[in-house]
RNA sequence: GGGCGAUUAGCUCAGUUGGUUAGAGCGCAUGCAUGACACGCAUGAGGUCACAGGUUCGAAUCCUGUAUCGCCCA
């Protein structure tokens, strides 16, 4: 007997040797084939950012991809994992201006455009890389072939067509709003991107001056404000319509002091509490979202006061009282602030300043306070528009995000868990138009041109406009014109009308977007002659780029589009235009519950809108991964756990069975975190049973392996030509394994993966390990060839069973199968096999093991030496039972170290300590000691008596005799007559 | 402020449509170098199922309320 195996499972021995040969096989490709489309999975990843390396929550959606695609890909399907990383805009520029900042002083603007984006790209292959290796590390089957990056030419094509389609329909618009502004990387920034901190600031009372001021009126009205900075663009005042106080001012006017501008009172019962403050509200709408709904209400002017990098600007400055104040150039929230408090100071228009704690937006890229600032920005409109628009399966719907929430309540969409279905209709609902704009020079270009003209717009205009989209014909290219709400000129975007025009188009952006020459500089000697000829053009009509780049959000939401490589429409042989026809829409998409609404819901929208299917039958939202304490894992905080220290630690393996198995139906998963001694980082006791697990299952085909040298793996049909002459052991660990086939397949359809995880710990730890294999030891020296043969089928299936969850261990071992076809990782998956099942024999396995387990507890209780066999007799109530256990001795007695005498009518041995169990007394000789005896049973005797007596009050309780279902009724009375046939025998010491 | 979730053994969690004595892993206790495994084996101890009401013959499970913690959206 040689095994080449070692006594311990060391998962570096194999981990990498292994994922190179499933490379070299090429496992992960998948190729459109003649497969119909209800065997075909495919799944996308969600894009992992680019700014930095995997976390645990990245590992555990890595897990719950690779566990559904492996098992789909035994399962005989056409399996497609798409893989790829995010360009993540804002936040992977501010890491590198962080670090720039950090490492040589300098700012973006110390090195311009074209150089922060090359460090950018430098930046992102680096992570790029490392994020790719840290899923292979953990085992993730991906289709590396086709990883896309979402700033990838293919992507950008993605990008530039869906935004043509977008304008074209009316549903892209230029809007003068209130965003939030990050001053310090001077760009919009989403709501999402914001955390909120509270802040100790101060509540200042300010009296504003009544104009012409009557009788009777009040001197002043005053105003609390956070900000008194702000008063200088305010421009009204604002009263409950209800507040007898003022409300015959209202329609008055006060004066701003500093700028001295004359603004109306108005009556406004939403902006005003007339139970807080003085019940008199300054309104500020250009720097304040509840302001600005107030000035959209009221028709209020605007009045902005903010540069772009958040100082005051020409507007912050006036006359008041005869005196000149003037603030431009000051920083806003700070030096301007600072200024306004003293001036007001000195002009005694301060009643009163108390210490505020409020809570003040912060950016979460730059750390900095955002300040609501009033810009130009672009809008997709999510709304219902007049007369509706067209998805492109021509089905009509009345708005973008109408079609999302339709196709998610006729379960197109299915969302698991359930209940987070809500959250995507109600945001979906709110219908809130979603700015697309960053001002950022890391992304998509926006695909607009402006061309600026200096008359006003009229019928001259028109006709230059004219002009210039019969001179684009030329290049295939139609130009889609708006007219700017704002300023003399008109944005236009270029449509391709044919792919030689969408190349041109994608390269003139691809230069931008790579910035190998910034648009600015003008000099073209490295670019494409066509898309010098193109450009040249354009600027000869005076059409200037624009220097925006879209929300990463808007490459993120085409993602299963444009990883598929739409718009191509599968017409070519190409592999790639073949793949959206064949793989769209795919099956799963595994994601967190934070990105439902900003990714989950707009990839809906775009599906269907641009292709005209959902992107995904199902979501499934994964658990979020915290510390033991409950905390979000998080840097600042020091709690997060590195997957790739764990997979150097346990094994990848250990990782993936540990993590799915904390995967239960909670939203929150809880990972007590601790310091490794030797390594310092971060650990967790709970890895450890992933890695005893693969030791176990190591050892066990180790053992397994060694002891059946010489025969082959048994086909399904031979195990059941077989079943006629196996024992009721044998019987029972084939039930067992065809019953955890069945608990696989059910807890991976249903994303159930805690229960995956225990329905293969339970059948290999405890059923094959400590019992079937325990059994088979005495046989296996007999080289008994059925139980050789029975272990080998276990052993086999098994290793399929673990394939999904536990693929490096699973492939190891199946290496060392005899006569195995091919690697597991394509070997196909077991199936229910209803010949297998064997209620009977789990109920007489069952039977033995109590018995077993009884007498060993009587060995422990008594300290009996672990070599000395005792002599044991086993009482049976019927001779049908005294057969069973005639069929289980050879299991009992070598499991329990004892020799057994099995008669209805045994006697009693002297001095033998008593166990009970339904249908058989067991005896114990030579070993009892009266006292611990007396202890024992008294113990017993007292839970029975508590167990006798509830039962008997419920069986003497006429109501549940009478309405509970019978099977309980007759369940609780054989139990009763159990009990006190137990108790009995206890009380007559077992005679 | 609105929504969602959690509260079960010292810790981390299961517990399917209400039904016989609420389970697992870790930890703990006792014993064990046993021809797969000490990352192991055997056995055991340990629970008023957060709290208060209610529905029901019967509640960890359903309903109402309270408390604590967490997440998402404003």
């Amino acid at each position: 007997m040689t095994t080449e195996l070692a006594p311990q499972y060391d998962p570096k021995a194999v981990e990498t040797r292994i994922y190179a040969q499933w490379l070299d096989a090429r496992a992960f490709h998948a190729v459109p084939d003649d497969r119909p489309p209800e065997r075909r999975f495919s799944i996308v990843i969600p894009p992992p950012n680019v700014t930095g390396a995997l976390h645990l929550g990245h590992a555990i959606n890595g897990t719950v991809q690779d566990v559904l695609i492996r098992y789909h890909r035994m399962k005989g399907d056409n399996t497609l994992w798409m893989p790829g990383t995010d360009h993540a805009g804002i936040a992977t520029q501010a890491v590198v201006e962080k670090r720039l900042f950090e490492e040589e002083k300098k700012t973006r603007h110390d090195l311009g455009k074209q150089g922060l984006v090359q460090r950018i790209w430098q930046w992102k292959d680096e992570y790029q890389t490392r994020i790719i290796s840290q899923l292979k590390l953990i085992g993730s089957s991906c289709d590396w072939d086709r990883t896309r990056f979402t700033l990838d030419d293919q992507c950008a094509g993605a990008v530039h067509e869906a935004f043509f389609k977008l304008v074209k329909d009316g549903l892209i618009f230029r809007g003068l709003r209130l965003v939030n502004w990050d001053t310090q990387l001077q760009t919009a920034v989403a709501d999402d991107e914001i955390y909120y901190e509270t802040v100790q600031g101060q509540l200042t009372s300010i009296r504003y001056p009544v104009v012409e001021r009557r009788a009777g009126e009040p001197e002043f009205l005053i105003v609390a404000t956070t900000r008194p900075e702000t008063m200088l663009g305010d421009t009204a005042v604002a009263v409950h319509p209800d507040d007898s106080r003022y409300n015959k001012l209202i329609g008055r006017q006060v004066m701003v002091p500093l700028v001295g501008r004359k603004i109306p009172i108005i009556a406004d019962g939403l902006l005003v509490d007339p139970k807080f403050g003085t019940g008199v509200v300054k309104v500020t709408p250009a720097h304040d979202p509840s302001d600005y709904a107030t000035g959209q209400r009221h028709g209020l002017q605007r009045i902005n006061l903010l540069t772009p990098d958040g100082k005051v600007n020409g507007s912050g400055k006036g006359t008041f009282g005869g005196k000149d104040y003037d603030y431009t150039g000051l920083k806003f929230a700070t030096a301007a602030r600072q200024k306004v408090l003293e001036d007001l100071e000195s002009l005694g228009l301060i009643v009163e300043k108390k210490p505020h704690e409020h809570e003040v937006g912060h950016s979460d890229r730059s750390k900095t306070p955002i300040e609501p600032y009033l810009s130009e920005q672009w809008f997709v409109k999510m709304g219902d528009v007049k007369g509706g628009i067209t998805l492109a399966d021509g089905r009509k719907t009345s708005g973008l995000a109408q079609a999302a929430i339709d196709a998610l309540r006729d379960g197109r969409v299915k969302i698991t868990p359930e209940r987070y279905a809500k959250g995507y209709i109600d945001w979906l609902s709110q219908k809130r138009d979603w700015c697309i704009s960053r001002q950022l020079w890391w992304g998509h270009p926006i695909p607009v041109w402006t061309v600026k003209t200096d008359r006003p717009t009229g019928e001259d205009t028109r006709k230059e406009l004219d002009g210039l989209k019969q001179a684009f014909l030329a290049y295939d290219i139609a130009l889609l014109a708006h007219q700017s709400n704002f300023d003399s000129s008109f944005q236009i975007a270029m449509a391709p009308k044919t792919s030689a025009a969408q190349k041109l188009i994608a390269e003139v952006f691809r230069c931008y977007r790579q910035s190998q020459l910034s648009p600015e500089d003008r000099s073209f000697t490295t670019w494409h002659p066509d898309v010098i000829r193109l450009v040249l053009a354009l600027g000869g009509v005076g059409a200037i780029p624009g220097t925006e780049v879209l929300d990463t959000w808007f490459s993120s939401a085409l993602w299963p589009l444009s990883t598929m490589g739409w718009p191509a429409q599968g017409t070519s042989d190409q592999d790639q235009d073949q793949l959206l026809p064949y793989f769209y829409p795919t099956s799963v998409l595994s994601t967190a519950r934070e990105i439902l609404s900003l990714w989950v819901a707009r990839m809906v929208m775009f599906g269907l809108y641009l292709h005209g299917d959902v992107p995904f039958k199902q979501v499934y939202i994964h658990a979020v991964i915290q510390d033991g304490q409950g905390r979000p894992m998080k840097k600042s905080l020091g709690n997060g756990v590195d997957p790739v220290d764990i997979v150097d630690s346990h094994g990848a393996d250990a990782l993936r069975y540990t993590l799915a198995s904390m995967i239960t139906d909670t939203q929150d998963i809880r990972l007590p975190v601790v310091k490794d001694k030797t390594t310092g980082r971060n650990t967790s006791p709970r890895f450890d049973a992933g890695r005893n697990f693969a030791n176990k299952i190591w050892n066990a085909s180790r053992f397994i392996l060694s002891n059946t040298a010489d025969v082959a793996v048994p086909t399904t049909e031979e195990i059941i030509a077989l079943i006629p002459n196996v024992d009721i052991a044998d019987r029972w660990i084939l039930a067992r394994l065809n019953y955890t086939v069945g608990l696989v397949d059910e807890s991976i359809n249903y994303f159930r993966f805690a229960p995956l995880a225990a329905a293969l710990y339970e059948f290999l730890w405890n059923d094959l390990c400590d019992w079937y294999l325990e059994i088979a030891k005495n046989r296996l020296r007999q080289k008994d060839r059925v139980v050789q043969s029975i272990l080998l089928y276990c052993l086999d299936n098994s290793l399929r069973l673990l394939h999904p969850l536990m693929p490096f261990i699973s492939e190891a071992i199946w290496e060392k199968l005899p006569q195995r076809a091919g690697p597991v990782i394509t070997a196909p998956f077991p199936r229910v096999i209803p010949q297998l099942a064997a209620p009977q024999a789990e109920g007489q396995l069952a039977l033995v093991q109590v018995i077993t387990r009884k007498i060993r507890d009587i060995r422990n209780q008594y300290n009996v030496d672990a070599k000395k066999t005792l002599a044991v007799t086993l009482q049976p109530a019927t001779a049908e039972i005294q057969l069973l256990l005639e069929a289980g001795r050879g299991i009992v007695e070598p499991l329990s170290g004892s020799v057994l005498t099995i008669a209805v009518d045994a006697p009693k041995p002297a001095d033998a300590a008593v166990a009970i169990v339904p249908d058989v007394r067991i005896f114990v000789a030579g070993v009892i000691d009266p006292e611990v005896e007396m202890q024992r049973l008294a113990k017993r005797r007292a839970e029975l008596e508590r167990f006798i007596a509830g039962n008997r009050a419920k069986l003497a309780n006429e109501a549940f005799v009478s309405k509970a279902p019978a099977k309980v009724v007759e369940g609780l009375k054989a139990q009763l007559a159990e009990q006190e046939s137990e108790l009995a025998a206890i009380a007559g010491g077992g005679e």
